[in-house]
DNA sequence: CGTAGGTTTGACCGCCTTCAAACTTGGTGG
DNA sequence: CCACCAAGTTTGAAGGCGGTCAAACCTACG
């Protein structure tokens, strides 16, 4: 892998307090890969063979079953994704798939799992994520239980807007079909959905979603940090992550 | 707390592979209490005091938002909960309640902590329990998004017949209401769901369900252990646990 | 035996899906 | 540069799954 990618890995949170060492041995096997748009990464029901950190593009978690397809959540740089399957070394629950062209560094399973014994440090940043990712599940089972899919889409639009530093307007960062699937509906849903916001704060545009009245938006979302996850916000200008469309597929 | 119950702690997996010094430590400082049947043991929003450990009896995770509320899972002895929490440092996302007169062993989370940062191998079972809970919720998700109501509890009976060594007849662990909302519907769809297995497979008297054409049954279940957990059948006669009903809440 | 709470049943309604067709949009090649 | 095609999105009509409300029915318990 390129000398210039490991200072971002090192940032990250699962990274950041290992031993360097540690994190030395991981780098010298890791490698990096550039991968295509709508490549299958990872297929559910097969067993963990690298932690996948991504670099560049995005990522697609997807579960299928009985001839059905759902997208369970996109996956940004820089980040890790399927430690759980590492740690565990059961099969992928969720199928990945590229959306864009994408730089991903593959580390093998079985040195994370000696780096994990070895370091603690590690271990416990590992733990946090793992946490995390529990957290994350937890409020993606509270939203489909709790709301309705108007009420999804108008969360999700105000929670994109406040990781963009509380931004009137936003990108909508995957096709809208993926989209829908993420939020649990079909694509014909959405659509209506969106049309159904209009009127009530906020305005769309192709791919372009403006928050015209926020009170009226949130009147509908409720949002909450136990369900949305916390308000951390992120500089109003965002960090280097490119918020633009891409390709995918979809849900049934 | 009482030696007695220190065995049973200690056969978990979150605690089997520790150090008995590490062990015998936090058991000294954790105590163990019985709490009446409708106890709110934990409100979500609030932070983590204890890891909390069923011993006896059963607890009842909930969500509620906008004055909805709905069943997360249900806790049966011995097992821990709210484990995240402790490790993340942040509100529960979750409230628990005792559905019937509990025995619990409550440790408190500074200590759970230290133990975590000096003994590596409790750090990495409670990596597994985390990264197991994480999977939980993966496939409760995808429980949700890909399959209907009744499919949802095809596969419930399925997979408590299953965790009964293949048992033609199980008895129902909770109330129908509570049921319901932990399979994502209303009492009222969960009573027409039953009656629409009757003829499919099911009879159902009361709390007792008995399968008698497993193979209809899993035609509309489709059970699948990417979705339902890996088959881990429990020896014929189950462990010590109850498999009785008890009390409890609902959904929005 | 009576009451309270849980469950079932019925009627109705609304959210959401399905199917189909029209309409954009983006990319490609004449 | 424009025409065309494929793919995504929107719109409409129809229907089903599941929710709501209300009443009747059970069951447990005092």
């Amino acid at each position: 892998m390129r000398d210039d990618e490991k200072p971002n890995l090192r940032r990250l949170p699962l990274f950041r307090e290992m031993m360097t060492p540690t994190f030395d041995s991981l780098m010298q096997i890791a490698y990096s890969q550039s991968f295509p748009a709508q490549l299958e990464l990872i297929r559910q029901g097969e067993y963990a063979d690298f932690l996948h950190v991504i670099i560049e593009g995005s990522v697609e978690l997807h579960a299928s079953w009985n001839g059905r397809d759902t997208v369970m959540g996109i996956v940004h740089p820089v980040s890790t994704f399927i430690l759980a399957a590492c740690v565990y070394d059961e099969p992928y629950l969720m199928s990945a798939r590229t959306l864009e062209r994408s730089q991903i560094v593959l580390i093998p399973v079985a040195d994370v799992r000696v780096a994990l014994r070895r370091d603690s440090d590690f271990a416990m940043a590992a733990m946090r994520e793992l946490a995390g990712g529990y957290r994350a599940f937890v409020r993606q089972a509270k939203n489909l239980k709790l709301r309705n899919s108007l009420e999804r889409l108008a969360a999700y639009i105000l929670h994109q807007s406040c990781r963009s530093g509380d931004a009137a307007t936003i990108v909508l960062p995957v096709e809208k079909r993926h989209l829908a699937s993420h939020l649990g509906m079909t694509p014909e849903n959405l659509s209506r959905s969106m049309k159904a916001l209009q009127g009530h704060g906020v305005v769309v545009q192709g791919m372009r979603v403006t928050i015209t009245d926020r009170a009226r938006l949130a009147a509908i979302a409720v949002p909450d940090p136990l369900m949305d996850g916390p308000v951390i916000k992120a500089p109003t200008v965002l960090p280097r992550r490119r918020e633009m469309p891409s390709l995918a597929r979809k849900r049934g």
